[in-house]
DNA sequence: GCGCGTTCCGTTTTT
DNA sequence: CGGAACGCGC
């Protein structure tokens, strides 16, 4: 073995994974296997290969993962073999964020101007509500309503497709063509989608915004128009792939054009259907590469050989799914724990009594950052965050994009927006009153329909009326007016000198004296301003090296604020943490969340009917998969929870526990003994050869049995007295 | 135009 | 039960 991490990057893979690192690099290659097998790695790995063996240089390599987060991990194990240099020449990303970072350099051969702003859900639902009211009568007549995320919802859809709205306009006449009887409701509500499908198109055109399908549309737009945008491109690898939409899948062959591409993925971890991701694509590939090579690799590496067997029991009870070996050389370990509750209540507190004593019981081998809760929704965290808490262990609830959704951090960014791109209306309408200045909705109205009349932007309305180039509107509003024109004026003028975002939002809650107006406006100012200084740290932490193209020209790098506004729009939360705030806390996410992570102890509460499958769902299979991308995240323990009686909505419900589970339990009840029984009742009592498996699995030292007694000992007397008072 | 109280509604999953 | 939307009175 060499010293040397360019020599030995090689020296831990199986001869599976040997075999797909060293896979002729012009064979398109599908690595196709299942949860814990290594594709991550061996990903990583490929690229080193093709860096160090083939003399690629790092500059003409695309990686694409599956969420920020990913990228970043990505970027941190490559940075220890490769060198910090090299690893940011990568062009490494989602492919949100690879569209969005070359769209800023070739934005005008796609018609865009290069300080597009990023639309997100919340302001598109908007966008579209307002262009909704001019066919309420119409759907009245037919006692119909139209709610702006069902049209949202299609218009998504189409463009994962690709199809643009006259493509779309096409595709439901076909689709009605032969109009069945009783199917007009349906068939006018599916013209006025694709009317308004027009309509908001041409609302983000006028205000310079791309909506995030937009961000891939666009880009394969620009990647096929333009030649320079792709020719850097020697190899493309893309993580997950069993999780890509057609515009996705079409970007892939568009910057591959090379036909140099390696794909990983595991159907049976398709979980983004309900986003228009398609499986077929790794058939498709097939029929567009020709030649392309399958590498399967077979040996589980994560998890102990028990949550491997009733994790696979779970997924073959998917009879339309192929059938796929997987096998550990880990011992078999606890036998997954499934426990019946009364209400969620002493489910959570459960948890939380249980994470405490594994860690006693474990001497330290296991910290709060071992233990994650996996859940099916956010909503789920509430009652497991409290429980907790209440014991005095720390946690981070990971709710995806949410921070960004809130009113104070939404604010602040539409200021900035506002500042970067003045035509992104949304966020002129979102700030123009606040804090209020008096600009009511009618002035509001008036100010944008004059602008429209103007074919100008309402922000530079206001900015020609506050210097008297235009006559001010009906209700005057010169004067208030004012106030903001010069905000946003000092903030324009300050970003132009490249200051830096975290300096910006300082400025703009001074300018607009923030702090006084969440105090007046909200009982629960506090936490709101804290979230203030959590989007400024976050501002502090965006490098401009990760998301932005090098080059070398100072006039072509983007400012650090539309650097900041772009990450802001894409990343989600937890994304960029710190390894040593991660290991301090139980983590709290959603199963989608937890999407190619690991942890020792995994709980996953509520694992009954209707949560899983959660009863709107339209996939059932794609719910079972759900719950076994959960399950196979943990390392050494995993724990499944239900409970007879949950408050869901304000009421009482009864519940059952999950069918994906009975499926299983009822079919090993015949086959096997009780002691044989893939699923256990009995809290794991943590015996001295359990820590050893433990630690075998974690490859961690095992504990001292005397810091154990000691631990075990501290725990008795703190619940001793817990139980006194 | 604004702030407060009321009703009503309905709980996915995310870039 | 908790949040968003609505409506009423100032
Ligand atoms: N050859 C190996 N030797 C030792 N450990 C390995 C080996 N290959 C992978 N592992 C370990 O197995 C775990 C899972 O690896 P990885 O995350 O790459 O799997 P994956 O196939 O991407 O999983 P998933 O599909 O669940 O995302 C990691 O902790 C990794 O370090």
């Amino acid at each position: 073995m060499s010293e040397d991490p360019l020599c030995s990057y090689l020296d831990s893979l199986n001869p599976a994974q040997l075999q797909a690192v060293e896979h002729p690099p012009s064979i398109p290659l599908q690595i196709l296997a299942g949860p814990g097998s290594g594709k991550t790695k061996v990903l990583t790995s490929r690229i080193v290969h093709l860096i160090v063996r083939h003399g690629i240089s790092a500059s003409s390599i695309c990686a694409v993962t599956f969420t920020n987060k990913a990228a970043n991990e990505m970027r941190e194990r490559l940075m220890k073999i490769l060198g910090k240099q090299r690893v940011s020449e990568v062009r490494m990303g989602t492919f949100h964020a690879l569209c969005a970072m070359f769209l800023r350099k070739y934005a005008h051969t796609v018609g865009l101007e290069r300080n597009f702003s990023i639309c997100d859900t919340d302001e598109s639902k908007k966008i579209i509500g307002k262009h909704l009211e001019k066919y309420k009568e119409q759907l009245a007549t037919q006692n119909m309503t139209l709610k702006p995320e069902s049209v949202l919802s299609t218009i998504s859809k189409a463009k994962a497709k690709g199809h643009t709205a006259e493509q779309h306009l096409i595709e439901v006449s076909k689709k009605f063509k032969d109009l069945p009887v009783g199917a007009e409701e349906s068939f006018m509500v599916a013209n006025i989608t694709a009317e308004i499908y027009e309509d908001y198109e041409k609302t983000l055109r006028q205000t310079n915004a791309l909506d995030f399908d937009d961000l891939l549309v666009f880009g394969l737009k620009m990647f096929k128009a333009h030649e320079d945008a792709v020719s850097w491109c020697k190899h493309v690898l893309v993580d997950e792939f069993q999780d890509t939409n057609i515009t996705q899948y079409d970007l892939m062959r568009t910057i591959g054009y090379r036909q140099c591409v390696t794909i990983v993925g595991d159907p049976d971890q398709s979980i983004y259907g309900w986003r228009s991701a398609e499986v077929e694509n790794l058939a498709k590939m097939q029929t567009h590469f020709p030649g392309t090579a399958q590498i399967f690799l077979e040996q589980n590496y994560r998890s102990t050989g028990s949550i491997l067997r009733a994790s696979s029991a779970l997924i073959a009870q998917d009879d339309k799914r192929i059938r796929k070996s997987l096998y550990t050389s880990h011992p078999l370990g606890k036998s997954p724990f499934l426990k019946l509750f009364p209400t969620e209540t002493e489910e959570a507190a459960f948890m939380a009594l249980e994470i405490k004593r594994l860690v006693a019981l474990t001497g330290g081998m296991l910290q709060w950052g071992d233990f994650a809760v996996l859940l099916r929704f956010n909503a789920l965290s509430r009652v497991v965050e409290s429980a907790l808490q209440k014991e005095g262990i720390p946690s981070r609830v990971l709710r995806g994009h949410k921070f960004f959704e809130r009113l104070e951090v939404k604010d602040l960014l539409a200021y900035l927006q506002l500042t970067d791109n003045p035509e992104f209306t949304p966020a002129f309408i979102r700030v123009v009153n606040t804090p209020s200045r008096g600009i009511g909705e009618k002035s509001l109205l008036e100010l944008i329909s004059t602008a429209e009349k103007c074919r100008i932007s309402p922000m530079l309305l206001a900015e020609r009326i506050f210097d008297g180039k235009t006559p001010d509107i009906k209700p005057p509003v010169k004067r208030k007016i004012g106030t903001f024109v010069k905000i946003i004026r000092s903030l324009r003028e300050s970003a132009e000198k490249r200051s830096l975002p975290a300096d910006l939002i300082r400025l703009c809650i001074d300018l607009i004296d923030y702090s006084e107006h969440l105090k007046k406006t909200h009982d629960d100012w506090e936490s709101r301003y804290e979230n203030v200084l959590e989007l400024i740290s976050f501002a502090a932490d965006v490098g401009d090296d990760i998301s932005s193209i090098h080059d070398e020209d100072d006039r072509n790098r983007e400012t650090p604020l539309r650097l900041f506004l772009q990450s802001s729009m894409l990343s989600t939360e937890g994304d960029n943490e710190s390894a040593n705030d991660a290991e301090s806390r139980v983590t709290i996410a959603t199963c989608h969340a937890a999407k190619g992570l690991e942890w020792p102890v995994v709980m996953i509460p509520s694992v009954e009917d209707d949560t899983f499958p959660f009863y709107r769902a339209e996939d059932r299979e794609e719910e079972r998969r759900l719950l076994y991308v959960a399950c196979t995240r943990a390392q050494g323990l995993l724990y499944l929870s239900h409970v007879s009686r949950r408050k869901v909505a304000g009421d009482k419900k009864t519940r059952t526990r999950s069918p994906f589970i009975s499926q299983v339990t009822n079919l090993y009840r015949v086959e096997s003994g009780p002691n044989l029984d893939i699923f256990t009742e009995d809290e794991p009592d943590i015996a001295r050869e359990d820590r050893t498996v433990l630690s075998q699995v974690l490859q961690r030292p095992a504990p001292d049995e005397e810091v154990v007694d000691q631990r075990v000992a501290e725990l008795f007397v703190l619940s001793c007295r817990a139980g006194l008072y």
